[in-house]
DNA sequence: CACCATGTTCCTTG
DNA sequence: CCAAGGAACATGGT
């Protein structure tokens, strides 16, 4: 399986690429795929890029947050990034020949950042405004089982949807919206709004535990954007570039279908909600 | 060759 | 008006 970014993956790569990004000054913007910066356009984007140099870089949710200082150091510019299904960022030596899904490349003299995306479903537009349309960061004091009590409150939507709902709750994708269920012991297809008290605090601990279990493995894999090959080493399987029979399976549910549950042995099923694949094991999760 | 995969936005239906 | 569901986007893998 090839690798989707959801929270983790994204902070695991904020991490990476905030201290090589910082002080860094643009020289040159190329836009390669107009559709990734709408409704940005490409003469503003290098306008306001050109000579701004980076301060920062966070993330938001499964959005990437650039902070730049304009050329004089009165201004700020800010960028928010989107990966979408297919979306890479990194850092390589520069180049004139990009990589054929290359979106969006900011120049630094001897380097360039590259944003490539095979489906060009992701984003690199000036602003922060998207932002305003998240819900809490799971790991913030406002993601409380209060929170998420209220927010399924009345909802006869299934869980596992109501889960990837950005305004509930940012950064939760279809592959980490199994495993939480999974973890938390509680069927997908549950109606949101008929939890127990007791079951939304195990689904409140049950997020916050398998995105930090995500990021901390994802931290330990060395990451190495200019190998040529893999450039996903760090999403959802532990494997590290060069290491090619180096895999461990990180993933309890996703993706399972018909293989044997790790906790009791009955076969995972798969089923479709919304028009994506949700996976969970019958008998551990009611 | 037909179908499936991911995330987000937009449109339609109930 | 709101909830829920599906299509569209683009490409490659099976």
């Amino acid at each position: 399986m090839s690798a989707m970014p959801e929270l983790p993956e994204v902070e695991v790569l904020v991490r990476h690429l905030s201290p090589l990004l910082k002080g860094r000054t643009v020289r040159g913007v190329e836009v390669r795929r107009a559709k990734v910066i709408a409704p940005t356009s490409a003469r503003e984007l290098k306008r306001k890029l050109t000579g701004a140099t980076f301060t920062g870089l966070t993330r938001r949710g499964k959005y990437l947050l650039f902070q730049l200082r304009t050329r004089g150091g009165r201004g700020t510019v800010l960028v928010t990034g989107h990966l979408g299904m297919t979306g890479r960022m990194y850092l390589q030596s520069s180049s004139r020949v990009f990589p054929k899904h290359a979106a969006v490349v900011l120049n630094f003299g001897r380097h360039d950042l590259i944003y490539e995306d095979q489906r060009y479903f992701g984003r690199f537009t000036l602003g922060d405004d998207i932002l305003e349309r998240l819900g809490p960061e799971p790991f913030s004091r406002e993601f409380s089982a209060e929170h998420l009590a209220e927010a399924l409150k009345g909802s006869r939507q299934a869980v596992k949807v109501r889960l990837l709902d950005q305004r509930l709750v940012a950064g939760i994708g279809n592959i980490y919206a199994s495993e939480i269920l999974f973890r938390a012991g509680i069927s997908p297809r549950r109606a949101a709004g008929r939890l127990k008290i007791a079951e939304v605090r195990r689904l409140w601990r049950a997020v916050r535990g398998v995105l930090a279990e995500a990021i901390a493995h994802g931290s330990t894999v060395p990451l190495n954007f200019e190998d040529g090959k893999r450039r996903d080493g760090i999403f959802y399987y532990g494997r590290a570039p060069g290491a090619a029979d180096y895999y461990e399976e990180r993933l309890r549910v996703y993706d399972r279908a018909g293989k044997p549950c790790f906790k009791c042995g009955a076969g995972v099923k798969r089923v479709e909600q919304a028009a994506r694949s949700t996976y969970f094991c019958p008998k551990c999760q009611r």
